[in-house]
DNA sequence: CATGAATGAGAGTTCATTCAT
DNA sequence: AATGAATGAACTCTCATTCAT
């Protein structure tokens, strides 16, 4: 008796899974629900059992699958890491998330929609903010045990997330061959030395 | 004498002008024809007496309004700055072209049309590269005379600039509270100290 | 149960046959889609669900109506009829489809296209050819045993067939008076006479 | 002070010209003004001082140079001559007025407009009956005199004129290439000795 | 649940025609 | 006489959405 409800999940589920495989490829506007339809083995006509309409199925997408859940994967508390293998760790993790097929996908789907449509970023500071609020916390700490110099630590970890966030939006959204040229490693190693050294001479 | 030929150069910059606005605020793909002309004060038939459909006129847009053209306006010959006042220049520089109202415009039509077309990035790929290249070139030779630690200049700089291009996506497309709360002072004081000393106490 | 392909088949059907209406009574680029909607009656974005285009629809005209397939209906072997008799049926054969209304219908869409398009006429040879190819190798056989004078037979063919196709141009595409004025039955009796026996006395 | 009518005749001509070349070409629905004042080397708008209409621009054509006016190069008075050689040289007469560029011209033009607007034929059967009625009374002279075989004239010549008129229609509209295998001295040849003598061996 | 024929609103585009210059 | 920018009506075509089956 719990099977419609599952086989309805699964067709959400698999409609969902289609749209965002057409809509990060051909864009929201210019993706049809007929190529949805398709892609998931449906007709058009079903769509409309699940969703209410194509905006609609938008929607499902990012509150279903936001980009950002993924990101929640912080440990709770502060693990007592040195400031180099954190970032390193973190660093890491971001890219791998962020750098797999399913994330970029959505991530292009998520950046396209919110050129235009600036309030449903909101979704996405939730999930961003926690992964600042989570470093910021660590260099509060660091910074109040003289490890770290003392400077606004929300905007610091801004500053090397978005190097982070500047590079995969180049390799993985406009394939700028200048950054695809460097390996994760490559990346992870930049990053964090120029993050906490800096590039003078010392 | 010699005014047919202004009159329809006005015409075609009052179109272009017109598309810029209103593909920014709705999108290409959104906006229609009707909304172009009536931003321009024509009527929409008007368009294709200047160009060819509107994908021509997006092409024109960025043909003959290059957000990146903006960013050309970088000195000749590499001043013998030193690092900090150089950082600071550039970033300066960097931030004020790209945060006016017109290349965010341009910007925001950019970033959406490269999403779905990535053939179209190589547009902007050329003068970042300028960019890149000329701060590349600085940091190749601070490094030679050992003012700068050793590294791989091209990421380096990537790094750099990405840390301000992921801050002007932030704060001028997503609207990010979170980056607009902080001045253009202190954007660029936090992101050359973190540059050029790292976070770490010395 | 196998009733959705006979609607389907039907509509196509429809939605032809609204068009041959149309475009012979308006001319294939006078005639719209809302025209052919509205003989069909149905609505212009319905013509899209079984034709790619306009286009489309003229060539599935042409394909599935051929004006021509109608003139297969020649006699498989030669028959052994004496030459009076045989150009007699021929004629009359040849008349009566020919100057029937969906007939004529077709040729007129047809010799339009044509007119500016000779690539389409290919379409047209090959059944014209099949007439032609019967009446030459009659033709052939009765030169050979002596019972008609030697000649170009295809040529004699030619003239003979032209002679009955100006008269249908005349009669049903131009409504010249002159040529209407005769009945098949004198158009056969002269054509046939004239072919066989020439003006002269003898 | 002749001048400015003589130039008035002059880029009317120009423009009707040009126009028979484009419309000939393109069929009038599909030629655009813009594509006739190309062709006439000036602009659209000038077309409105000359012609009230796209639509009297074609009007034009036919008034001013209708296709069959060309065929009132016949004789006066009938000449005494044998039917054999008055045959030859009306069926060489027509062929070589009509299979000419110019000629060929007008008459796409022309039948592509009477297959839907019939009405327009009249100015075709005026001219075209002067050639029938001058071969009808030659024919029925000759019938008189017991020379010819005694038959409706008019039709006869019908029925000859129409041999020739389905071999230009085929040879030059529509390019048959069983048509265009013969030779003008081949075609006058086999319908003039058809016509007279027919096919049966006597 | 599922289909896909059908609709209707509207998009991009074309072009005959006008008219200020 | 001549231009060509400008208009507006109409066209082809697309597609989200509905609904009878």
């Amino acid at each position: 008796m719990a099977r419609t409800p599952k086989v309805v999940e699964d067709r959400r589920e698999q409609i969902i899974d289609a749209a965002v495989r057409v809509f990060s490829e051909k864009g929201f506007e210019r993706a049809t629900n007929k190529d949805v339809a398709q892609a998931a083995g449906i007709t058009p006509g079903l769509i409309y059992h699940y969703f209410a309409s194509k905006e609609d199925l938008l929607k499902a997408i990012f509150e279903e699958h936001s980009p950002l859940r993924l990101m929640r994967s912080l440990p709770e508390n502060v693990p007592d890491l040195a400031p180099e293998a954190m970032l390193r760790w973190v660093a890491h993790q971001i890219l791998s998330i962020v750098e797999s097929e399913q994330y970029v996908r959505l991530a292009r789907i998520f950046l396209a929609e919110v050129l235009y449509n600036p309030s449903m970023a909101s979704v996405g500071f939730a999930a961003m903010g926690e992964v600042v609020g989570f470093l910021e916390h660590y260099l509060t700490l660091k910074m109040e045990s003289g490890e770290i110099r003392s400077a606004d630590p929300a905007l610091m970890v801004q500053l090397f997330g978005g190097s982070l966030m500047a590079m995969v939006i180049r390799r993985q959204l406009m394939q700028d061959p200048l950054a695809l040229h460097y390996t994760h490693e490559q990346i992870v190693d930049g990053v964090v030395t120029m993050t906490l050294r800096g590039w003078l001479q010392t």
